[in-house]
DNA sequence: CGTTGCCTTGAAGGTTTTCAACCAGTGTGG
DNA sequence: CCACACTGGTTGAAAACCTTCAAGGCAACG
């Protein structure tokens, strides 16, 4: 971790979509002084390893984190990206040790909520913004259970296009220009299929004019006919 | 829905695997009595549909329940199975209305809390509980995520059963008696597999002598040739 | 200038899907 | 009582798709 800054939540562009969604002005103070700081990682950092303790929820305040496990045979599984107001390490709290790994893949801020602070945040308020933002977290692994359900890779990258689109949208940027700073073999790994059959797909639908890429920026000009080969549930609409 | 029973927590067997887990006995009379009862559904019959209004939470007493949402095309996609102790119906609390519907597989009944009660069961210490309900949540989530990351039928299938195994064992039941009471074409929708793949799958596996099955019970004969053909990230161990 | 990381491309092989036929058990109406 | 339709599952053969193994390209870096 770089450095750690103060937590803001009055001014966080976030504040919509984090714990604080629900919260006037007052709360929202009360909030950042429960949470106190945000802190700010490189890419490439760790947020948190396999096996730390879980004593925190974590919430992204801006850029992009992915979380890792390590299979038995030791190589390591991506199972998710995370974006500015999402929330990520939940898996650990039923052990009270983390079973993931988190780790930048920007430059990150990272809200870090203490679990003993919780009781005092259900009384400002948050406990319902915690249960709407459980719910989201529901929905999204939902459909990423149903995108890869699709067999096909094409159908599956259309439809991480599109979802991610929908999710970027919805934090107030833009559905057509996503940003996605993984590489290419994590996104293969994410998406159930080997780097080769990423990039051959990629491959194809920048020859058919569907996107084009510009370092961590994915351009998508064609939306529909991502969506039509995208087959069903690319969208929660 | 057939009738309800009284919620009776103290005495409930799954007691100590859902919202009650921490509790004393004193505070689980506090919480049967908020709760009040527990309601019994036959098999095929709807706990919830989709698009009601999400103003209770769902845990499984007993049986086993199915989750399903419907695809643009119309078609039912097999979303979740739920087991004694699960949580279950989260997806809804965005919007506050369900994005999937919920059924019985099986005689099964379901304590259903109401969110307006949320607040009275987290001051009874319901509050660390459901954490770990989240936690587990995320586990199993994760663990469905990198079984459908495998490519193979037959890794996905063996995968399928150690983790059922694992989740019922950890209910007081026994690891190679599996408890499956929905139909291979459920069973084939929810793994990513067509109902052919499937039986295939699970002809070969009987054929080597790796398993049975009798009605409602897949009995693991070989689990340690299971693991073998499962691939990484069978089990959580 | 060689190395490394990251990605692309090619060809062969393997697994699944698809389409189709078929079977057992069940319920229904005449 | 029997023909009939229906659900749920099994099996076969061809086609489609992905994976694997292998080679190569390219920019960054020391």
């Amino acid at each position: 971790m770089a450095r750690t800054v103060p937590a803001h939540c009055a001014s966080c562009p976030t504040a919509r979509l984090c714990l604080a969604r629900t919260l006037d002005d007052a709360q929202l103070d009360l909030l950042a002084e429960t949470v106190g700081t945000a802190d700010v990682y490189d890419a490439g950092a760790y947020i948190y390893r396999l096996g730390d303790a879980t004593d925190r929820l974590h919430v992204v305040r801006s850029g992009a984190i992915k979380t890792i496990a390590l299979t038995p045979s030791g190589e390591e599984h991506v199972t998710g990206f995370h974006f500015a107001g999402e929330i990520f390490g939940l898996m650990g709290f039923t052990t009270g040790a983390h079973d993931d790994s988190a780790l930048a893949l920007d430059k990150t801020s990272v809200c870090r909520v203490r679990v003993s602070d919780l009781p005092q945040l259900w009384s400002i308020g948050c406990d319902n913004a915690f249960l709407m933002l459980i719910g989201e977290r529901e929905k999204v692994l939902t459909r990423q259970r149903l995108l890869l359900c699709q067999t096909r890779a094409e159908a599956r990258l259309a439809a991480f296009f599109l979802q991610t689109g929908e999710l970027q949208e919805r934090r107030g940027g833009n559905s057509s220009e996503l940003y996605l700073p993984m590489r290419l073999t994590d996104l293969a790994n994410y998406l159930g299929m080997t780097l080769e059959s990423l990039s051959r797909t990629l491959s194809r639908m920048t020859k058919a004019g569907l996107l084009t890429r510009q370092g961590t920026a994915f351009v998508v000009h064609r939306p529909d006919d991502l969506l039509a080969v995208a087959g069903d549930w690319a969208t929660s609409s």
